[in-house]
RNA sequence: GCCGAUGUGGCGGAAUGGUAGACGCAACGGACUUAAAAUCCGUUGGGCCGUAAAGGGCCCGUGCCGGUUCGAGUCCGGCCAUCGGCACCA
C-alpha cells in the first residue's frame, strides 16, 4: 500500500509555491509615504491581528481564526484598491520563557528565537498576507529601546487637571513634582507571590492564587512602579463612546473604570483636637440621617489617631489580623463580617448625633476615602455589619412600591430627615449635598474603582526601567543611554527576598559611585501598549514611529488611528484599557495624532474540541493545524475555520467538517482542471470565452454581492456557502463561460488564496490576457439590474398559514396580485363561505388573506 | 448575588417582522466499479392521512409562559437552562 494518500486535488504542491512566489516577490509589502512604490491615490487600511506570545508550544487552532478573518479582510481589501497595512509580531516577553531558563539556565532570548521561528513557520504555511518587512518583537533592543523611551515621557510628565491633559512635567508649579509624575514610585499592599518571586497586578491573581501556575498569593507592602492610569478614568471612560466596538466590550471597561457618583462627607471627631473630621464617601448622601456608624478600613491612617487607650489591644491584634490575611480570605462573601471598635465617636452632621467608629476589612483602603459612613437601613453590607455588633438601625427610606423599607437599597422617598423629607432619592441626594457644601461639612464627589497601574515586576525577561536611584531619590536615564539592555545572568532565579534577579548583577546595577540602577522590569503588558504605532514605521532609529507614517496609517476621520482590531475577549479590559492609556499620554505631550488606538475592534470566539470541551492538553482533545494542512491543505484549513459559524461565537471543531470544506475546494479545483490518461491535471475544455446565459450571469451577480455584503459584515460563513451555490449549480454545466469563472476566482481568493491563485493562472497560460496575478486584479462589481426576475413565486396565506404559491411577473400590481390569489381553485375552497375580512398584499413577497 | 452572551433538525449553522431549517456534516438509497475508496445523482424536522402507483393532503414544530401584529425564530414582558465575566467598590 502506498503511504501517499492521493489527494483530491495537488494542494501539497501549489501551496509552498505561491507562499514562495508571495515572498519573493513580496507582493504584500505596503510601502510607506516617501518609499518606493507607495500610491498616494490609494485610502489606508491598517489591520491588525493582537499578536501572539510565541509559546513552546506553537500555534493551535484558535490563533489562527481570527488571523484568517483579518487575512481574508486585508486580501480583499487590496483587491478593493486600498494600501493595506497588515503586519505581524511577537509579544516575546514574559514568564514561560523566563521559567524556562530558571530550570535549564538557557537564556530566554534563545528560547524566544527558536519560538518565534516555530510560530512563524506555522503561520507561513496557513499563507497569512502579512508584511513580513515590517516584523516586531517585543524583546528586541531597537524594539524595547522605544518602549522604555515611552516609559520617560509618562515618568516626565504629570496630569494637568486644569486642562485635562498630560503635560510635561516642567510646567507644574507645585512643590515636589515627584509626587505628581505620571509614573510614581510608591510603598503600596502587593499581591506577593512567594513561588514565583515576584509580585502580580490585581488581575494576574485569580481566586487568590497566581493566574500563572496556581500558587498561593498573599498582600504584602512593598516599593513598587505605579503608572497614573487614574487621571485618565474620566477620558478612558467618555471617550469609549466613538469607538466601534462590541457593546459587551465596552461595558466591561466600563464597569472596571467603574465611576460613581455620590458625595464627600467631613464627620467630625467627638473629642478629639488632633483630628478634626474623618471624610467618607457615599453615593447616597440621601441616607446620612440614617448613618449611626462609621467604619474605617483597618490600615486607614486616622487609625492611630483616635483609637482610646483601652481598644488599642484589639484593634492592634485586628489590623494584624487583617493584614495577614489573602486577598481570597479577606474577600471571602460567604463569611461574617468582621470588626471592632475604636472607642472613638463622631458627630453625624445632618443629625448631630454621637456615632461609633469602628474598623472593619469589609472597608476597602483603596476605594474612595477608606472610610465610610454605615447606613444599615438601606446597605446590604452595613446592615449585616450593625446586626452583627448591635448598631442602631434607622430607616430613612421608604420604598415606593410595598418593599419593605428595612434593608432597601433602591431609590425612594426621603423619610425621618428633616430637610430632605418626602422628596425622591435623587432630589433628595441633591439638595443635602448643596446643604453639606454651604456649610463645608461636604461636596459632590466621583469616584472610580479603576486602580493606578501596577507597573513593576520583580523579573528578568523584560524591560528594565531607564531609571537610577541615587541617595534614595530616582532619577531618568537620558535618550541616549536607551536602550537599556539586560545583563547576562548565570542564574535567573528571584532571589525571593522580593530583590528581582537583576540585582545579582552587581556590575550592571552600579551605574556610578553613587547610583544605582533600578533592578525592577516592565510587565508583559508594555511592549504591547504601543506594537501598533511601531508596525506603521518598524525600522525607524530616530523615533518610536516617524510622524508621517504615524499620519499616514492612524490616519482618517474617526478617533481611533486602526480600522479593524481581531482578538479574544480575554484582553477585553487589561490591554485594551493599558494601551488606550499610553496613546492618550502621547497624544497629550503631541508625539500621535489620534487619541484612541483601535477603532474598529471584533472578538473571534473561542473555538472547542471536537468532544465540545474547551480544548486543553489535559483532555487530548487539542487540534494543531499543522495536521490539518498536512492533510487538507492550508485553504481548506482557513476556509474551515471560517465555515464553522459566525466569527464571534464559540464552536466546536469538527474533523468532518473540515473535510466537507476540502470537497468543495476539490470540486472547484475540478470544475476548471481534468485529469488526463497519465493523471497530469489540465485546464478543462468546458472553459470557453464566452458570454454567460441569462441564468448564470445571475447566478455571478448574487454570489458576487452575497461575497462582498457578507466580508464588509463579517459574515464568512455564509460568504463561503454562497461560494459553494454556485459551483454546485456550474458543476453540472457544459460550456463555462471564461468571464463568469474568473469573476468567481477573485471572489474566492480572499478565502482560498492557493487555489485561486493557482486556478489564475492556468487560466492565463490558456488566455493570454490575463497575464497579471490575481492579486492585481480588482475586486468583481455586481450589476442590480441583472439580479431582478422576471417572474417571482407568490406565497399565499391564510390567516397567516402558508396555503398556496403563485407565480406572477415582478411588475404585478396588488390588485392583480390580490385578483389572482382569490381566483386559486385552493384558495376558493378554503374561504368558501367565509367572509374575506382584509388582504394584506406584499408586493413580490406574499399575501395574506384574512378570514 | 450582579452584569453579559447564548438557546432553531441527529450535528455545525441559515433566515431586512413575510415560504423556518440555506450551505455543510452525518445517515439512507442509487449510478460508476470485479470490489472498495473517491466521485456523481437523489432522499432526509416530527407525527398522521391518502393512493394500484405517483403526484398529493393535514397537524405540530425555533428553551417555557404570556403579549403586540393580518403575520413572530425575529419585537415586548415574565420565567427556565447553559456558558462566560465581575464579585464587600460604599
Amino acid at each position: 500500500m502506498s503511504s501517499e494518500r492521493r489527494r483530491p486535488y495537488p494542494f501539497d504542491q501549489i501551496e509552498p509555491k505561491w507562499q514562495a512566489i508571495w515572498d519573493e516577490r513580496q507582493l504584500f509589502h505596503a510601502p510607506n509615504p516617501g518609499e518606493k512604490g507607495f500610491d498616494s491615490q490609494k485610502p489606508k487600511f491598517f489591520v491588525l491581528d493582537m499578536f501572539p506570545y510565541p509559546s513552546g508550544a506553537g500555534l493551535h487552532v484558535g490563533h489562527p481564526e481570527g488571523y484568517t478573518a483579518t487575512d481574508i479582510i486585508a486580501r480583499y481589501k487590496r483587491l478593493r484598491g486600498f494600501n493595506v497595512l497588515h503586519p505581524m509580531g511577537w509579544d516575546a516577553f514574559g514568564l514561560p520563557a523566563e521559567q524556562y531558563a530558571i530550570k535549564t539556565g538557557q537564556h530566554p532570548a534563545i528560547t524566544t528565537r527558536e519560538n518565534v521561528a516555530k510560530f512563524k513557520d506555522q503561520l507561513k504555511r496557513i499563507g497569512f498576507s502579512y508584511d513580513w518587512q515590517r516584523e516586531i518583537n517585543t524583546t528586541d533592543p531597537t524594539y524595547y529601546k522605544w518602549t522604555q523611551w515611552i516609559f520617560l515621557q509618562i515618568y516626565n510628565s504629570w496630569f494637568n487637571p486644569e486642562t485635562n491633559r498630560a503635560e510635561p512635567i516642567s510646567t507644574y508649579r507645585g512643590p515636589d513634582p515627584d509626587s505628581v509624575r505620571l509614573a510614581y514610585v510608591a510603598d503600596v499592599a502587593v499581591n506577593w507571590c512567594q513561588e514565583l518571586g515576584t509580585v502580580l497586578a490585581n488581575e494576574e491573581v485569580v481566586d487568590g492564587k497566581s493566574e500563572v501556575g496556581g500558587f498561593p498569593v498573599v498582600r504584602r507592602p512593598m516599593r513598587q512602579w505605579m503608572l497614573r492610569i487614574t487621571a485618565y478614568a474620566e477620558r478612558l471612560l467618555n471617550e469609549l463612546d466613538h469607538l466601534d466596538w462590541p457593546e459587551g466590550i465596552k461595558l466591561h471597561q466600563r464597569n472596571w473604570i467603574g465611576r460613581s457618583e455620590g458625595a464627600e462627607i467631613d464627620f467630625k471627631v467627638a473629642s478629639s483636637r488632633c483630628v478634626p473630621t474623618i471624610r467618607v464617601f457615599t453615593t447616597r448622601p440621601d441616607t446620612l440621617y440614617g448613618g449611626t456608624f462609621l467604619v474605617l478600613a483597618p490600615e486607614h491612617s486616622l487609625v492611630d489617631l483616635i483609637v482610646t487607650e483601652e481598644q488599642w489591644p484589639v484593634v492592634r491584634e485586628y489590623r494584624e489580623r487583617a493584614a495577614l490575611k489573602s486577598e481570597l480570605e479577606r474577600v471571602d462573601l460567604s463569611k461574617e463580617k468582621t470588626g471592632v471598635f475604636t472607642g472613638a465617636f463622631a458627630i453625624n452632621p445632618a443629625t448631630n448625633a454621637k456615632i461609633p467608629i469602628w474598623i472593619a476589612d469589609y472597608v476597602l483602603l483603596g476605594y474612595g476615602t477608606g472610610a465610610i459612613g454605615g447606613v444599615p437601613a438601606h446597605d446590604q453590607r452595613d446592615l449585616e455589619f450593625a446586626k452583627k455588633f448591635d448598631l442602631p438601625i434607622v430607616v430613612v427610606v421608604q420604598p415606593i412600591g410595598n418593599e419593605p423599607a428595612m434593608g432597601f437599597t433602591g431609590e425612594g422617598i426621603a423619610v425621618s430627615s428633616p430637610i430632605i423629607n418626602g422628596l425622591t432619592s435623587a432630589e433628595a441626594k441633591k439638595k443635602i449635598t448643596a446643604w453639606l457644601e454651604e456649610r463645608g461639612l461636604g461636596k459632590r464627589a466621583i469616584n472610580y474603582k479603576l486602580r493606578d497601574w501596577l507597573f513593576s515586576r520583580q523579573r528578568y525577561w523584560g524591560e528594565p526601567f531607564p531609571i537610577v536611584w541615587q541617595a534614595g531619590k530616582h532619577r531618568a536615564l537620558n535618550e541616549q543611554q536607551l536602550p537599556l539592555v539586560p545583563p547576562l545572568l548565570d542564574d535567573y532565579k528571584p532571589i525571593g527576598t522580593g530583590e528581582p534577579p537583576l540585582a545579582r548583577a552587581r556590575e550592571w546595577i552600579r551605574y556610578s559611585d553613587e547610583a544605582v540602577r533600578e533592578t525592577n522590569t516592565m510587565p508583559q503588558w508594555a511592549g504591547s501598549c504601543w506594537y501598533y504605532l511601531r508596525f506603521c514605521d518598524p525600522h525607524n532609529d530616530q523615533r518610536f514611529v516617524g510622524e508621517e507614517a504615524e499620519h499616514y496609517w492612524m490616519g482618517g476621520n474617526k478617533p481611533g488611528g486602526v480600522d479593524l482590531y481581531v482578538g479574544g475577549t480575554e484582553h477585553a479590559v487589561l490591554h485594551l484599557l493599558y494601551a488606550r492609556f499610553w496613546q492618550k499620554v502621547l497624544f497629550d505631550l503631541g508625539y500621535v495624532s489620534k487619541p484612541e488606538p483601535f477603532q474598529r475592534l471584533v472578538n473571534q470566539g473561542i473555538i472547542l474540541g471536537e468532544d465540545n470541551q474547551k480544548m486543553s492538553k489535559s483532555r487530548g482533545n487539542i487540534v494543531n493545524p499543522d495536521d490539518v494542512i498536512d492533510q487538507h491543505g492550508a485553504d481548506a484549513f482557513r476556509c474551515y475555520e471560517m465555515f464553522m459559524g459566525p466569527l464571534e461565537q464559540m464552536k466546536p471543531w469538527s474533523t468532518r467538517g473540515v473535510e466537507g470544506v476540502a470537497r468543495f475546494l476539490a470540486r472547484v479545483w475540478r470544475l476548471l482542471m481534468t485529469e488526463s490518461q497519465a493523471g497530469e491535471w489540465e485546464l478543462s475544455a468546458k472553459i470557453k470565452d464566452v458570454d454567460a446565459t441569462r441564468p448564470q450571469q445571475k447566478l455571478l451577480h448574487a454570489t458576487i454581492k452575497k461575497v462582498t455584503d457578507d466580508i464588509e459584515s463579517f459574515s464568512f460563513n455564509t460568504a463561503i456557502s454562497q461560494m459553494m451555490i454556485f459551483v454546485n449549480a456550474f458543476t453540472s454545466v457544459e460550456i463555462i463561460p471564461l468571464s463568469t469563472i474568473r469573476a468567481f476566482l477573485i471572489l474566492l481568493n480572499p478565502f482560498a488564496p492557493h487555489i485561486s491563485s493557482e486556478l489564475w493562472e492556468k487560466l492565463s497560460r490558456r488566455f493570454a490576457e490575463l497575464a497579471e496575478d490575481i492579486t492585481e486584479q480588482s475586486w468583481p462589481a455586481y450589476d442590480e439590474r441583472l439580479l431582478v426576475e422576471d417572474e417571482v413565486e407568490i406565497v399565499v396565506q391564510i390567516n397567516g398559514k402558508l396555503r398556496d404559491r403563485i407565480k406572477m411577473p415582478m411588475a404585478a400590481t396588488e390588485e392583480e396580485l390580490k385578483t389572482a390569489a382569490l381566483a386559486r381553485p385552493n384558495i376558493q375552497e378554503r374561504i368558501a363561505g367565509k367572509t374575506v375580512r382584509n388582504v394584506i398584499v406584499v408586493p413580490k413577497k406574499l399575501i395574506n388573506i384574512v378570514v
